[in-house]
DNA sequence: GCCTTTATAGTCAAGGTGACTCTTAAAGGG
DNA sequence: CCCTTTAAGAGTCACCTTGACTATAAAGGC
């Protein structure tokens, strides 16, 4: 009835043909905060099928590696940045996405992963279409494959994830404001959030943020100068900072 | 340097052979509670590598079958229960293992799902080796190929969403009492929780839980009779019924 | 009839939350 | 230079949830 199967009390012999081949792959949801705006990370297809629509970034998983590596490399690869600088970015494993139609033209299975990412420098090679560019959330038609599902489900788990655990760090710069920071949540949630609130709550999780010594302004905006933080040691967040008419998965 | 890739914005034309040929499974992670434990179905290896040894169920995706569909037939075939008994279980998808050295054989790539059962019947043949057993969480030797890491991430798993959803209902009969919910959570967690704040919180929570009309007893064992409650339709549970040191992933 | 066990009701103090106000420190415009 | 605008940051207060705890009710075992 099945092909035999690695791990499976199948008496079966063992015959590496019997099962279908099958294309695995890697998909990237990238966000990140610009101009106070959730922006994504798109590539524009350049042949059938979906040509010229956008796309997330994304490739084949290579025979050595594994899939949380492929992730990895394609995105240094699409941002233009060193192997140094991806490998301290957020990068969490979504879900795999297994719809036998999901390309029409064979069997892909892919492993989507979602990174989150602070304001960067244009890609490479920026507005260039051999390159992958930032569009803000929703600002495009749909998108190729099964990709509008995929960046669905990675926005859902981001803003989610924001409010139990320190993700929101993972947006800003090694050094940031408070109100760096609400706006990281603001962004994602749509929502706004109460000033007073939202600072003594985030000082109040021990951990989460941790108070630079240096002189306590950053100027450039208007209004009162804000100290500097640093992203904490903790990972978690107790209690957790729900949104205000809170939904879940 | 990469294979051409469905999705991606190489210009290389399309290649179907250019990529390497994974062989891509399930594998199953099936909890239930059972005399106050936390029981998990696992099969008994019959062949190389890690003969002798426990491993998650679990086996191939077919050729036109998305990785869930092959989940949920696994899971009828591993339980012996009707297709249509099992398309109302929940079933999950856990995470994707990659690892290239995860099965000695070849490169296979493994789409784990997590299950939540009732105390079912044991399972076709109980005892007979051919078919998946019930056994107490942890009461095993290390388990074939990384299925210990695959489980600890189910239990995790499944530990964090009692916190903020309504699955613990999942584990329980169509009709219930508030003590058997409870049970679940307490053997879950590993803790023991306070009855009556316990039962503020469910019946605070719209949605979580319904009285069954009937008559409000369910003897057998000793106390008073408890009320029977069915599972509500609500899905999420605000506010969150958090564990008392809580962690999360 | 007593003791044990479990369900269910109720109390109370501590702490977290949302909504608000007020002050301070900058930038920008006339 | 003054006044307005903007945002940071301090502080208040009523409400609600929470954990800890006490009390009562209804069953079974001896």
């Amino acid at each position: 009835m099945t092909a035999p199967r690695p791990g499976a009390r199948r008496p079966d012999g063992y015959d590496p043909h019997a099962f279908e081949p099958f294309a695995v792959t890697v998909d990237l949801a990238v966000f990140t905060v610009r101009d106070e705006r959730l922006h994504v990370l798109l590539v524009r297809r350049g042949q059938e099928p979906y040509r010229g629509a956008w796309a997330l970034p994304g490739g084949f998983v290579l025979p050595r590696e594994s899939a949380g590596q492929a992730a990895r490399r394609e995105l240094a690869e699409e941002t233009g940045l060193s192997g140094t600088t991806v490998a301290r970015l957020h990068l969490e494993q979504l879900r795999t996405y297994s719809d036998p139609d999901r390309d029409p033209r064979m069997r892909v299975v892919s492993v989507a992963y979602t990174a989150l990412v602070p304001d960067l420098p244009e890609p490479r090679g920026g507005g260039d279409a051999e390159h992958a560019q930032w569009l803000p959330y929703g600002s495009y038609g749909p998108l190729a494959f099964d990709h509008d599902t995929i960046l669905a489900d990675a926005h859902e788990r981001v803003g989610a994830k924001l409010e139990y655990t320190c993700l929101a760090t993972a947006f800003c710069p090694p050094e940031f404001t408070l109100g760096e920071l609400r706006q990281v949540y603001e962004t994602v949630w749509g929502v706004e959030l109460d000033r007073p609130n939202f600072r003594r709550k985030v000082l109040a999780t021990p951990g989460f943020v941790q108070a630079v010594e240096g002189p306590p302004r950053l100027t450039g905006g208007r209004g009162k100068p804000a100290a500097l933080y640093r992203a904490g040691q903790a990972t978690a967040l107790h209690p957790p900072l729900l949104r205000p008419e809170g939904r879940q998965e």
